[in-house]
DNA sequence: CTTTTCATGAAAAACGTTTTTCAAAAATAG
DNA sequence: CTATTTTTGAAAAACGTTTTTCATGAAAAG
């Protein structure tokens, strides 16, 4: 079942194979009439130009790639599929590779992803400051690349986030608001990025209370939530609330304090920042800060886009809404 | 920052540009002094072959689909991942896309796929009546497709399951014997392949013990689940199970039986089939029959690149062992 | 030595497009 | 009508490989 080329129309019509490519791409030397013999010629013999004898000639593949720190949390699909939205209606290939939070695996996927040479790169590190060098080199090689929810640090290139610092001022505020005075934080890992913004928000709305900030490592996922109930136990101190990291912390302390008798929230109230579905099919149901992921990953494309297009605009950062969903785990009823 | 190509190589170690191509890929006719210059200037140089003119050439794009008809359950993700393993580490491109359990935007994929000229395809149908015409011309124009767990209907294809009818006949006959007596059903579409089979399992098993076998829908996800109880109660009859077709319509259930004040498993137990992680945060956690997904999508790979390097092989049928977890929502301590 | 075989590598064609250059035809101007 | 401009489309080159064909020189056989 040989595919039909342009030549084959081209001597169907008794034309030349430059014609045809002028009539399909919409160059406007060309008569309208010719032009219409031409696109029903294509249509009716069906054909699909061959992207890989396009990508040959116009140095494109048409193709671009999405590095993600994991892929198994409902949060990044969402933006996956908000990456896809945009890119697939352009005709445009997403491969996307996930690192499993592993620096190494996460050099090996901007490696490949070179090998393949993408017109384009969505990148979320799975920390701030590895494999700086790789990084740079392609960008410094002309790869256009655009961040999202974790970014790298002392880079600029463009970025789309949510503002992690005040909406984790505002959530713990609220905590504070509804009753809690003594709330301790699960933190994520050191070198995420929007970890240490968290915990800044949760320190400061903490101080704005005169309240005493308490951090335990948490992690990214449930079993660091889990064990950090534990060393908060292990504490001595009494706690009348958690503001988790994320979601996986905060429903592996939710586990945990399950397994230890207490009762959420009456005696201690759970947040966590980034919910997905997950918050709500739990019990109680998880109090969050939910990032819009999909626009989240829609506006990645769009800016991806706007890079592939001409390299030289500016790293720009758009910093979406994210909005703070208050559930059972905070309110008391 | 220019790609160096093969003609690099070439005028720069004196060489012709075939010579070259023949040192990078292996071919015998060239003295081993040769080819070691070439492979040395080739790893100084950093040459990276150029894809497009691969594809070219050999008429295969390095690259294959993948469409399934949802990306949002750990389920899906966990296959996809195995699916990856395998191809990354060939070199191969993978797309995924993701039909939204909707056939028009299933068949809208499956021609991109075409568009974009994938070597193969591995697909997952929403159901299996749909988008026939078109699987039907795709396999017979020549595209090498490989399914996995939903399945289409009267097609010769190579796919890779697990026995849904037995694994259902068994973790059913489970709950009989672990002291329940009315377990009903809460199906899932029938359109899907699937739920067909384990609604039989579900059936053989109940009237092997003389039970009377009762069916609600459940449809796909947490809100089937949801109403499904609540049918379930209009009903007037007592239960003291449920089983359901995934974890997700067993997950709303059980929102919806804990909001009505119904103790699992004490009153009611339930069990679904093909657990994720979700299976395990919740509470109580559930019991599920747990597909490998990630061998899943392993041996899927495998097969597909079997079948794209013959395509004449005929299709086979490979059959995983899914696992019974027995856990704490039907398990009475 | 000559002839035959074999190893090695060069040359060139091809894959299916896009794009540049150019020539012919048509339209317009004088 | 001729001269000039514009429109239209053909021809050919190019993108970076792979692959086929061919030529050369060296080794082996006579």
């Amino acid at each position: 079942m040989k595919r039909v080329t342009i030549k084959d129309l081209a001597s169907e019509l008794g034309l030349s194979p430059s014609t045809v490519s002028r009539a399909l791409n919409g160059d406007r030397n060309i008569r309208p009439g010719t032009r219409q013999r031409v696109l029903e010629a294509a249509k009716a013999r069906g054909y699909k130009p061959n992207l890989a004898a396009t990508s040959m000639k116009t140095g494109r593949t048409y193709t671009v790639g999405v590095v993600v720190p994991e892929m198994v949390t409902g949060y990044t699909i969402e933006v996956i599929r908000g990456i896809q939205d945009v890119l697939y209606a352009k005709g445009i290939r997403v491969i996307v590779a996930d690192s499993a939070e592993d620096p190494v695996r996460e050099k090996e996927n901007l490696l490949m992803m070179e090998r393949f040479m993408v017109d384009g790169l969505v990148f979320s590190p799975s920390n701030y400051h590895e494999n700086h060098e790789t990084l740079e080199r392609l960008i410094r090689e002309g790869l256009p690349m655009v961040c999202f929810g974790r970014i790298p640090y002392g880079i600029d290139i463009p970025k789309v986030v949510v503002d992690d610092y005040s909406k984790s001022f505002f959530v713990v505020e609220k905590m504070i608001l509804s009753g809690c005075r003594r709330i301790c934080h699960f933190t994520g890992p050191d070198e995420v990025y929007n970890a240490v913004e968290r915990a800044k928000g949760y320190c400061d709305a903490m101080a704005k209370y005169k309240l005493e900030a308490i951090e335990f490592p948490g992690g990214l996922g449930k079993e660091g939530g889990y064990a950090a109930v534990d060393r908060m136990m292990e504490s001595g101190k009494a706690f009348d609330g958690i503001y988790a990291f994320n979601e996986a912390v905060a429903v592996g302390a939710m586990t945990r304090l399950r397994e230890l008798g207490r009762r959420i929230p009456e005696e201690i109230a759970v947040a966590a920042f980034a919910g997905t579905d997950l918050s709500t099919v739990i019990y109680p149901q998880l109090t969050t800060v939910e990032p819009p992921m999909t626009e989240m990953g829609r506006t990645t494309a769009e800016l991806l886009i706007e890079k592939i297009k001409d390299p030289s605009v500016e790293s720009r950062t758009v910093v979406l809404n994210a909005e703070i969903k208050l559930r059972g785990s905070t309110e008391k009823k």
